[in-house]
DNA sequence: ATTTATGCAAATCGTTTGCAAACCT
DNA sequence: AGGTTTGCAAACGATTTGCATAAAT
């Protein structure tokens, strides 16, 4: 149920939360902490009919406005993907670990990977370039790989 | 109404669609060349809601179903942004100008640019490493960058 | 007791589809 | 004529909102 996540670490992360919340002014109720578990415990965004099957007796409605008070928070990302359905994962403010998206083009599925850092490094550096010859000021970046996932492929 | 595009390139860029439509047994009705024109006209993914504000008569619905044909023949890209309106541009396999966007996180402007060649080139292996490492066959990347645009620092 | 969160149902909004008329070859 | 494309209206599916009830402080 967990991906290589301690208990510990789920604790840190409701108080890191939790805190995020009041300082928006809300509250971290039960459904919240809910929703913030079922996205712990996968390595992969999830769609809001992941999490309502996830989280019993959950309603879309209230997932819906979940996710964006946790998100004004900064504790959740939305996702987008070529698919309809929008996808929410933890935010890398909350969970430390800086990773982008393979998406696969045939079924949809979505996985997190991480990055070799020497790549970051010098994304960082050409990316800041970039976005300052137009006058624009960056603030993060996303980096995804299409193709077919191991499944996929005939 | 162009963006540093000659009339030449765009004949050859007419030239080039019809031929793949061509291929995939569609024809290449006036509708559809209109939508090429409007895309080509402009240097950022267009939305459906942009592109029937550009061309005059034009359907919804007939946007959506000839961006689906100019999809299927490699002429046209579905742009995943943030933003919930799906956005369109033209392949980079007819444009033959490889790029990405810049995403205002706070107006929703999105711009194209062009990526240093350096970068490119270490991406693309970074991201093959990456992707074998998982069994996942690599097809394209996405690299965009988030931030407020310059009409949008306060 | 007062404020905030939740579920349900109705309302929206982007996108898709059915169908008859217009268009191309 | 014969098959394709188009516009219009209805259908859909994801997301949002109104409102009365339940929960939290």
């Amino acid at each position: 149920m967990t991906a290589g996540v301690t208990d510990e670490d789920r604790a840190d992360l409701h108080v890191e939360i939790g805190h995020r919340l009041a300082e928006s002014g809300q509250r971290y109720s039960a459904v919240r902490r809910q929703l913030v578990d079922a996205l712990a415990g996968v390595d992969r965004p999830q769609s809001v009919a992941d999490l309502v099957a996830a989280v019993p007796e959950l309603a879309v409605s209230s997932a819906y406005r979940n996710l964006g008070v946790l998100a004004d928070a900064g504790a959740v990302t939305r996702v987008a993907t070529d698919d309809d359905a929008a996808r929410f994962e933890l935010a890398e403010a909350v969970t430390e670990r800086h990773h982008h998206h393979m998406v696969c083009t045939q079924c949809g599925l979505v996985l997190d990977y991480d990055p070799p850092a020497a790549l970051e490094a010098q994304l960082a550096e050409g990316l800041d370039r970039v976005a300052r010859a137009s006058g624009f000021v960056p603030e993060s970046h996303r980096l995804d790989l299409f193709g077919h996932c191991a499944g996929c492929v005939d």
